[in-house]
DNA sequence: GTCTATAGGACGATAGAC
DNA sequence: GTCTATCGTCCTATAGAC
């Protein structure tokens, strides 16, 4: 089988069973079995199966920034890794927290099975020996200082971020636990009780699944 | 060994395990161990791997419930089971959401390990077949109906609800990766920037840890 | 790039003695 | 209440052939 292709089923097979699982409950004998594979086949690919969860991080890395940086209405290559961090010709354009919070939050109601994978490895990687716990770890840091710079400086950018993402998360989880109402909506109505996070003129443009 | 005290350090013993990885990276060899017990003789107490989980989520329960009624200042038997549900006392004495979240935040905040225990098990028991499923369903639903009677009627309470459980949680996991900064510091500062969950008036009685 | 074969353990659980 | 002994299964990883 074509190797690019072989990756990405593999990767696709990766993500289904950690976000069922997490990483200690991931065996690599159903993730063989998913792709049609024997063990040792499997770890021709990957390596390990440390190696298996870095290279799912790698692969979301690069896609989400991609379909980031056009579910908010700019060019391919406006966004790099690491995933959200903000360049300054982000902030020149005129995108705020609310308009990145929006965005965020509209790529990741169309793939609930990715963020119930962050979801559980965010809460595995806390204690220091996960594989991915330096990754996480990092991840916020990130997150915290982006949002920060992106907030109106007419309010306490830091607490503000801390919101943001503490909220993201949050609200992300009950909606995997109760997807009748959607994670749009469910958002747009948490942030009209916050001062600081209501979206306010600069919001993205409408996402563009018909180019 | 006493019964009691057996149990008790098994449960200890499973708490911090199950912390630090998940339900489904816990090994019964290694509680056994902890307990300096055989796996047989662990499972003579609790008969299988769910039943530990389970008679964990018990306990805490208890525990945790009565924790919280006295950190509201109120006699031990005013809070019940399951955990989060709200009386009509709870109300007629005029705790306010605010003044709720403030007292579980300040009772969280003595215990990351059990912070973070809960944290592990919600993302992993987001999947249906995870022993843990129907209770982390089943404590949203009641603790978001607590919640948003709790809420001042001027406010939107259904929203404000999800908000303050969301902001809860995230925050706690915020708080579990940089540490240095104290959680009820960061829930202060949070809940500063949102009109609805600032503690007004009805704030809780001050901890009587020396009573 | 994928296989067979296998090493070398760890897993949860049970039977039955004490 | 705790043990020894054991079952049958699962686990990640390696060696070496094709």
């Amino acid at each position: 089988m074509d190797p690019v292709e072989r990756r990405e089923q593999i990767m696709s097979a990766a993500i289904a069973l950690i976000s069922e699982r997490g990483y200690w409950g991931l065996s690599m004998q159903d993730v063989a079995d998913a792709c049609d594979l024997t063990i040792p086949g499997l770890l021709h690919h990957v390596g390990s199966k440390t190696g298996l969860l870095i290279a799912v991080l790698e692969q979301r890395d690069t896609a989400d920034t991609i379909e980031l940086a056009r579910q908010l209405g700019f060019d391919d290559g406006i966004l790099t890794v690491p995933p959200l961090s903000v360049p300054d010709s982000l902030i020149a354009a005129g995108v705020t927290l609310g308009g990145m919070c929006d965005a965020l939050v509209q790529h990741n109601a169309r793939q609930p099975e990715v963020v119930r994978l962050y979801a559980v490895l965010e809460a595995e990687s806390l204690t220091p020996d996960h594989p991915a716990h330096d990754y996480f770890a990092s991840r916020q840091r990130i997150a915290l200082a982006s949002f920060a710079r992106l907030a109106h400086p007419d309010h306490h950018a830091d607490h503000l971020a801390k919101v943001a993402l503490a909220l993201m998360d949050g609200l992300q989880v009950q909606w995997l636990r109760e997807p009748e109402h959607g994670l749009v909506e469910r958002w747009r109505a948490a942030v009209a009780e916050i001062p600081g996070l209501r979206v306010d003129g600069a919001a993205p443009r409408p996402p563009s699944d018909t180019p």
